[in-house]
RNA sequence: GGCCCGUUGGUGAAGUGGUUGAACACACAUGCCUUUCACGCAUGCAUUCAUGGGUUCAAAUCCCGUACGGGUCACCA
């Protein structure tokens, strides 16, 4: 196309495609090293598959020595949030995530590929779009939004293939002069390529995860430039990972379908593309159906979900590892005490079928990380946890914090842990009767002996003939035997299953009598040290409250 | 409707032509251990890899058809 024409319709661009070339030279790394990216819209919004695609970009240029840059698809102006490039970073940074380059917060940014945000990128896009001009590889087009209706109803209406292309691509053919006079009558345009793609002719790619991929050749005159002068994401995608030096791709799979089009755009600019990983979707199973994730039905989709819940985000990250490579959870057993960073992750390893979400499994991978860790540690998440979501508990915790830390520590080191809690938020209704402030004397969770009468007995014949605060464990259970014997009940719980008629209970039933007693509840962490945490001045004021 | 992808147990899945009588983990069930619960341990849980056909001495694994599921067809990303 004529240069004065091209001028005319791209204005005022100071540099030409070279100027670009020069500007962004070759990253100096390692062969194997991957270069890639997080590219979210600036919604503010990340969900749980922002984080899966996150998790696999990180690994995988950690792994390799690579870059992970965070760039920031902004060229839809109508979807912009403030400060949701500040959200995404501080969201992502929760669960470790950082960026190598790229925006920093809505004003700066590191790196020297920039600018990162696609918004700043304007002249850039141009500026390949007048090269392609030039090259006759591309034309105005002013036809309306309401025409290229017009266009796919009559492509609907006669079965044919719908879209902008061949002769259904109207603009294509319009002259010089009619472009100029539609420039003189100030009709708004957008910058289409003119696609040399064949439908006919199929093209394969062998995508990183899914493996070999076989497409038709991308014929539609696509969108380069909009109305507005920013471009389409396909436009910005092929050129930003062009000049940024990107050799691994990885995105949502819902991409998939737009794989030729990006192929042929490399192709028409003449870049070599990029290598591509398509990830599935998190799915999840509706009555007999499979759907998607999505952000209005599935609240466990977003990150804000598992904080308020007090899922901690080392399981999430720990969740979606397991799910990235199947592989991953046998290595996670099999190397309990590594860093999971030591863990080689690979593109073939990752699946081609949606994975199901299942909360379950997370909630067990959150137990395993709870258990293990310290009496302290937990007090302290808890805490934590309670200030922003649970304020009244997160007072009594401060205030106890001796009790709270001795309770949590019970059975906790050892050999075989209790797994009671896999969120923050199951702390406290699992020990609340610990502290006099929520113990309240009623709701006994009494099993098989009920009698008021012989309750009483029990607990009296306890606390005046038995219980001595300093006795150790095994002395304490030695006089609960005793007990047991002497008010006729089988201290033995081999010799009452043997001979259950012989005696009016057992053991088991005299000591639950004692912990429903002093805690309400049937199931308690071990209750010698309960009792030891309580002493005997709680103890014996529990035992009265029993009514 | 066009184009593309997929289909192994309740779930995530391993598996790429022959020690697979289908690994492992979660869930579930039963039993053992135990002062309860939990933990732990033991055992069980797909005569079969959506389905029909074909190739082969041999197929979950290769080929074709069918069914079902998913994705996508914007001046959104």
């Amino acid at each position: 196309m004529d240069k004065e024409l091209v001028e005319r319709l791209l204005p005022g661009l100071k540099h030409d495609v070279n100027y670009y070339e020069n500007l962004y030279s070759k990253r100096t790394l390692d062969e194997n090293a991957i270069v890639t990216r997080y590219a979210p819209s600036p919604t503010g919004f990340v969900h749980l598959g922002n984080l899966f695609q996150l998790y696999i970009a990180r690994k995988m240029a950690l792994q390799t020595k690579g870059i992970l840059y965070l760039r920031i698809e902004d060229t839809d102006q109508e979807r912009l949030v403030e400060n949701g490039i500040v959200k995404i970073i501080e969201a992502v940074k929760q669960f470790g995530f950082t960026f190598d380059e790229g925006p920093i917060n809505e004003k700066e940014e590191v790196g020297k590929y920039g600018p990162y945000i696609q918004s700043k990128r304007k002249e850039i896009y141009q500026t390949y779009a007048k090269d392609l001009l030039l090259k006759g590889l591309a034309y105005p087009d002013f036809t309306t939004k309401e025409e290229v209706d017009a266009i796919r109803k009559e492509q609907e209406l006669s079965k044919r293939r719908i879209g902008y292309y061949g002769k259904w691509a109207r603009s294509r053919f319009l002259s010089e002069e009619q472009i100029k006079a539609n420039l003189d009558a100030k009709k708004p345009f957008i910058i289409r390529l003119k696609n040399q793609g064949d439908f006919n002719r199929k093209i394969t790619v062998v995508d990183a995860i899914k493996g070999k991929l076989t497409f038709p050749e991308d014929d539609i005159d696509q969108v380069l430039i909009k109305n507005d002068g920013l471009p389409t994401y396909h436009f910005a995608h092929v050129i930003d990972d062009h000049l940024m030096h990107t050799t691994h791709v990885i995105r949502g799979d819902e991409w998939l379908s737009s794989l030729p089009i990006h192929l042929n755009l490399f192709k028409t600019l003449n870049f070599e593309p990029p290598i591509y990983a398509h990830i599935s979707p998190l799915s999840k199973k509706e009555g007999n159906s499979i759907r998607k994730l999505s952000k209005r039905k599935d609240p466990e989709l977003a990150v804000s979900y598992y904080h308020e819940m007090g899922i901690p985000n080392q399981t999430v990250m720990l969740y979606l590892a397991t799910i990235a490579n199947s592989n991953f959870e046998e290595w996670y057993l099999a190397h309990e005490n590594e860093n999971i960073d030591n863990f080689i992750l690979s593109f073939n390893k990752v699946g081609t079928t949606p994975a199901l979400f299942d909360m379950e499994k997370l909630l067990n991978l959150s137990k395993n990380i709870l258990s293990n860790i310290t009496a302290l540690e937990l007090y302290e998440q808890t805490l934590t946890w309670a200030k922003k979501y649970d304020a009244a508990n997160a007072l009594i915790l401060e205030k106890n914090k001796d009790i709270a830390i001795k309770t949590l520590d019970i059975e906790r080191n050892t050999p075989k842990k209790r797994k009671d809690f896999a969120m923050y938020s199951e702390v406290m209704p699992n020990i609340y009767y610990m502290f006099d402030e929520l113990f309240i004397p009623q709701n006994y969770e009494w099993q098989k002996i009920t009698s008021l009468k012989e309750i009483k007995n029990i607990l009296d014949t306890y606390i005046t003939k038995y219980y001595n605060e300093n006795d150790n464990e095994e002395e304490w259970f030695n006089k609960i035997k005793n007990m047991t014997e002497a008010l006729g009940y089988a201290s033995n719980m081999k010799e009452y299953k043997n001979n259950p008629l012989k005696y009016k209970g057992n053991v088991a039933d005299v000591s639950t009598v004692i912990r429903v007693a002093l805690t309400t509840k049937s199931k308690t962490p071990n209750l010698y040290d309960i009792m030891q945490i309580l002493g005997k001045e709680k103890i014996e004021k529990r035992f009265k409250s029993v009514k």
